[in-house]
RNA sequence: GGUGCGGUGGCGGAGAGGCUACGCACCGGCCUGCAAAGCCGAGUACACCGGUUCGAAUCCGGUCCGCACCUCCA
């Protein structure tokens, strides 16, 4: 089965061929650690480590690495703020960003490459730019000039004079061209510093994305992720630098074949944003909501669109969930985890609809579709379903972590049922709900339904 | 001004010329000791105006509205 991805460079949906079908290498620009994570930065997150499980059911080895900006002037100012070292900052929101994110259901990516870990490859990186007269110096800054690299604006289908300039920013009168960004530049008194050839100072902003993806994965590679609004300049710049490297322009092609862009999410149908004051921060929504249903909102969406929540759509995937948890419970057990699925024309379907640029909504509708069809089957196909359901679950990462495990107590779970069962059939319903209270303290939910009564762990 | 993405039923959100998307919510019925789930049925859609077509939410032209980016925001 092939595999289908949207490309920003090329605007189109492409089939997916790796470079290397040993090795997929996929880069994805994580985030500046200096407070905590809200919810777009976790649909970057989640998005792609949807990506990576769905190579990786084509691919025996996808390696991904996403990294962590550790050094950067909003960083510098909020350590002096919190009257601590850039270091004990970034440390801490390092650690939250990977626990929040495994709350979610983020694996962690293969490495995760801090940049201040990589400022000899920055320099080395800059170095080259410079012999190569892509970069210049100016006021002690090393820039990109960028009229040097004829590609530039061939990912966001801009052309450079129609921009206005300036508009956000107060345009810096040392740069050549409004265009150009600072590689390196100088540090001064308490800012922290790395010696260079241009003297002690720090790396701009996008230089470490170059360096990172060049040493820890290669050139070129297969696809480059992140949030739609670093196409320009973050991802702009990072082509423009990446493809300067060898003699002449090389073009965008040769740093990475396939760029997968995630869209907005907003709140409300509005931004967020510090001055609104509605940023939703991953570790609040978990104090109400579950990781899965934040996980399933995320997915709830084709990643390349716009994505609104709200209070009450969140309410509607924990429905949703909770009535997806009661077919769990009732019908997987430990065994799946352990079945193999071969030739499972359910899980191919399911499949196929990921392997369309990780279609996530068709998903959805053919989960639902199977689950419905459970029902109304011979035991034999419903068998098959079941395992398709399971794997496909696990797959989209909002399976019920707790399956029922064969334990020591299981002989007393089952005594009580059988108490209970009988119970019922003798109308002493005091005696039945008794029963279910005594299991529910041994943490033992039961459901009855037409095939019997069944049971699980709640924790 | 430039570039990109959108506007689908009460809500979320697919689809992309003819066939119920799906989910949540709501209403009616069935089932049910309780709990939970399930089943059957009803309803409400494709921003607007033209055009193409036997047929358009889907194609074409125009209009309106929203969002994002245009130097440090995922």
């Amino acid at each position: 089965m092939k595999i289908y991805l949207s490309d920003t460079l090329s605007k189109k949906k492409k089939e997916f061929i790796p470079i290397d079908h040993k090795n997929v290498r996929i880069y994805a620009c994580g985030p500046t650690v200096y407070n905590f994570p809200h919810f777009g930065n976790a649909r970057m997150a989640v998005v792609t480590d949807l990506l990576v499980r769905v190579l990786k059911q084509k691919y025996k080895k996808v390696t991904f690495i996403s990294n962590i900006t550790d050094i950067d002037d909003k960083i510098i100012e909020a350590a002096k703020e919190q009257n601590v070292t850039i270091g004990e900052l970034t440390n801490k929101y390092h650690l939250i960003y990977n626990q929040d994110m495994e709350s979610l259901g983020v694996s962690l990516p293969t490495f995760q490459p801090k940049a201040t870990d990589y400022i000899a490859d920055m320099i080395d990186f800059i170095k080259i730019l410079v012999d190569n007269k892509c970069a210049y110096e100016s006021d002690g800054n090393i820039l990109f000039d960028t009229d040097s690299y004829k590609y530039y604006g061939a990912l966001s289908k801009r052309v450079m004079n129609d921009q206005k300039t300036g508009t956000r920013v107060k345009k810096a009168n040392y740069k050549r061209n409004d265009n150009d960004f600072i590689l390196w530049k100088p540090s001064f008194k308490n800012e922290p510093g790395w010696d260079s050839p241009w003297g002690l100072g720090r790396p701009g902003w996008h230089i470490e994305c170059s360096a990172m993806s060049k040493k820890c994965l290669g050139l070129p590679f297969d696809i480059h992720c992140g949030g739609v609004d670093l196409t320009f300049p973050h991802h702009e710049n990072e082509i423009a630098q990446s493809c300067s490297l060898g003699n002449g322009n090389l073009k965008p092609e040769s740093f990475c074949n396939y760029w997968f862009h995630n869209g907005f999410v907003t709140f409300d149908n509005i931004k967020m944003s510090k001055s609104l004051g509605n940023i939703k921060l991953v570790r609040d929504l978990l104090k109400k909501y579950e990781g899965r249903v934040l996980r399933l909102c995320l997915l709830s969406a084709h990643y390349k669109q716009p994505l609104d929540f709200s209070e009450n759509s969140l309410k509607q995937f924990k429905n949703y969930l909770h009535k997806l948890d009661y077919f769990y419970n009732v019908n997987f057990s430990e065994e799946y985890e352990r079945e193999k699925i071969v030739n499972n024309n359910y899980f191919e379907e399911f499949l196929s609809s990921l392997f369309d640029d990780i279609n996530t909504p068709k998903a959805l509708r053919i989960l639902n579709d199977h689950i419905s069809k459970v029902r109304n089957t011979t035991l034999t196909e419903k068998k098959i379903i079941l395992q398709s359901i399971f794997k496909s679950l696990k797959i989209l990462g909002i399976e019920k972590s707790s399956l029922n495990k064969l334990e020591n107590d299981k002989g007393e779970i089952m005594k009580l049922i059988k108490e209970r069962e009988n119970a019922r059939k003798n109308k002493n319903f005091n005696l039945a709900d008794e029963l279910r209270d005594k299991l529910k303290k041994m943490h033992i939910e039961i459901e009855d339904t037409p095939d019997g009564t069944k049971w699980f762990k709640t924790k």
